[in-house]
DNA sequence: TTTCCACAGGAAGGTACGGTCT
DNA sequence: AGACCGTACCTTCCTGTGGAAA
C-alpha cells in the first residue's frame, strides 16, 4: 500500500508559480523611476493620440520585460473604459529571429489566429512586409469606425535582429510617410539588453524608434533582496526560509550583473532541493548546490540541441579532458575530432568550422577558451578545456556515446 | 623597433532544403 | 512542374593580431 512512486511530502512552497517566468507580480519593486518615465511616455495612448515610438535598455533581468507587461495590461484594461480609443498590443520576442523577414513572420503569426498562420519560407521579403501591414491595419478593421485604434508593438530582445538599410525597423520607423497603414496608428516599444543597440542604427531610425529612450538601471543589492523578499513572500510559506538564504540569491544575482531573473532561477532551485528532499525549510546549502545544478543542467540541456558534429567536438575535447591532455589547442582538439567522426563513420568538416562550433560550446558555458600567445616562437591560438567535471560532459553526451561507443579514456566515467 | 609565428575569425560564395505561387 | 524565396550549413580564401625574440 505504502510503496507508491509518487507522493506529496513536506515542501517549502506556498506557490511555486510565483518563481516562475511568465509571473507578473502585482507590484514591481525598486523600478518606481523606471515605470514613473514609462507611464508618461505612454499618456498620449490614453487620450488617443499617436503614441510615442519608445525604447528601453538595460542588462538583462532588470525588469525591462516586466515593467511592459505591467504597464500594457494595465493601460488596455484602462483605456477599454473610454470608448473613442481601442488599444492592442502585440508582442514578438526577436530572440532567435536574426533576420528581418522571421520578425515580419513572427509579428503576422502573432496577430493572426492559429489556423492562419504562415510558414517561415517561400515568400519574398516585401510579400511578407506587405503581410504585416495589412494585418496591423485590420486590427482596427475589427473595431467601430469612429473609434481610434492604437496599436503598440513590443520587440523584445530587439537587438538579435538585423539593422541595416530595408531591415523591418527602417519599415517600421517609416510607416507613417509611406502610409502603410490606414486607420491603426502604431507604437513600437524596442526592448534591449545590449546598451549600445541604438548605435548600431542609422540616425534615422534611431532618432525614429528610440524617441523615448529608458535607461534601466542595474538592480543595486538592496533592490534585489526587495525582489525576492517579494516573490519569496508570495511563493513560500512563512518561515520555510533560513535567513541568509535570500542575500546569498541576491549575491550571486549581483555577480550576474544584477539580473533578478538569475536570483530568482536560483531561489527557485534552492526551494526544490528542498522539496525533493521531503524538508520545508530551504538552506543557504540548498542555494549553493541549486547554483551547482542550475549550471550543469543549463550544458546538459544546451548540449542535447546542439548540431551533431558540435557534440563530436565536445566529445573530442572530453577524451583529451579524461586523458589529462587539457587545455588544448584548436589543432589538437580537430585532430581528435577527426577520430570521433571515424568512429561516426561520418566526414569530418573543415577546422574553420569545428572554430565555430568550441566558440559556440563556450557560449553555452560547456567550454571555456583561453587565448594564448607565444610570440614568435608560436604566436597567437586558443586553448580549449571542459568547464564541468567529465562526467557532467559524460551525462550530456549520453546519446552521442550511445551511438558511436566510448572513447576508452572515458569508460570509466560512464554510468553503470 | 621590427619581425615573425600560428592561428582567429570575417567575407564571400556554394549547395541543399523546405516553403509558396502560378 | 518549375520558377522563386530565405536560410542553414559548409568551404575556401585571406587579413588581422599581439607578444616574444632579434
Amino acid at each position: 500500500m505504502t510503496d507508491r512512486v509518487f507522493a506529496r511530502g513536506s515542501t517549502p512552497f506556498r506557490n511555486r508559480d510565483a518563481l516562475s517566468d511568465r509571473y507578473t507580480p502585482s507590484e514591481l519593486v525598486g523600478r518606481d523611476e523606471e515605470l514613473a518615465q514609462y507611464k508618461e511616455y505612454l499618456e498620449p495612448v490614453v487620450w488617443g493620440e499617436d503614441p510615442n515610438n519608445i525604447f528601453l535598455y538595460g542588462k538583462t533581468g532588470v525588469g525591462k520585460t516586466a515593467a511592459t507587461k505591467y504597464l500594457l495590461s494595465a493601460l488596455e484594461a484602462d483605456v477599454a473604459d473610454y470608448d473613442d480609443t481601442h488599444v492592442e498590443s502585440v508582442q514578438v520576442n526577436c530572440d532567435s529571429l536574426s533576420t528581418s523577414y522571421r520578425v515580419a513572420v513572427a509579428i503576422v503569426n502573432e496577430i493572426r489566429e492559429p489556423h492562419e498562420q504562415i510558414s517561415e519560407s517561400g515568400y519574398s521579403t516585401s510579400e511578407v512586409y506587405e503581410m504585416m501591414w495589412r494585418d496591423l491595419d485590420a486590427i482596427a478593421e475589427e473595431t467601430p469606425p469612429d473609434q481610434t485604434t492604437i496599436v503598440l508593438l513590443v520587440l523584445d530582445e530587439i537587438d538579435h535582429t538585423e539593422v541595416g538599410e530595408d531591415s523591418i525597423l527602417y519599415q517600421l520607423s517609416r510607416a507613417e510617410e509611406n502610409q502603410n497603414l490606414q486607420r491603426a496608428r502604431i507604437g513600437v516599444i524596442g526592448i534591449s539588453n545590449d546598451l549600445t543597440f541604438s548605435d548600431r542604427l542609422s540616425p534615422k531610425v534611431n532618432s525614429s524608434l528610440c524617441q523615448k529612450k529608458i535607461f534601466f538601471e542595474t538592480y543595486d543589492a538592496n533592490e534585489l533582496e526587495a525582489v525576492l523578499e517579494q516573490r519569496a513572500s508570495v511563493a513560500f510559506e512563512d518561515g520555510a526560509i533560513e535567513s541568509g538564504v535570500l542575500s546569498l540569491c541576491a549575491a550571486y544575482g549581483r555577480k550576474q550583473s544584477g539580473d533578478a531573473r538569475e536570483a530568482i532561477d536560483l531561489l527557485r532551485a534552492a526551494g526544490d532541493i528542498a522539496r525533493s528532499d521531503d524538508r520545508e525549510i530551504v538552506t543557504e546549502a540548498d542555494v549553493e548546490e541549486g547554483r551547482a545544478r542550475v549550471e550543469r543542467e543549463n550544458v546538459v540541456e544546451g548540449v542535447r540541441s546542439l548540431h551533431e558534429h558540435s557534440r563530436y567536438t565536445l566529445y573530442a575535447l572530453s577524451t583529451l579532458a579524461a586523458e589529462g591532455e587539457t587545455p588544448a589547442r584548436t589543432r589538437t582538439v580537430y585532430e581528435r575530432y577527426e577520430l570521433v567522426c571515424d568512429l561516426a563513420v561520418a566526414d569530418p568538416l573543415t577546422l574553420r568550422r569545428v572554430r565555430d562550433f568550441l566558440r559556440e560550446l563556450e557560449m553555452l558555458g560547456a567550454v571555456t577558451l583561453t587565448e594564448q600567445n607565444r610570440g614568435s616562437r608560436g604566436g597567437q591560438f586558443l586553448e580549449a578545456d571542459i568547464r564541468h567535471p567529465i562526467d557532467v560532459m559524460v551525462t550530456a553526451l549520453d546519446g552521442t556515446i550511445d551511438e558511436l561507443g566510448a572513447h576508452d579514456s572515458i569508460v570509466e566515467y560512464l554510468p553503470e
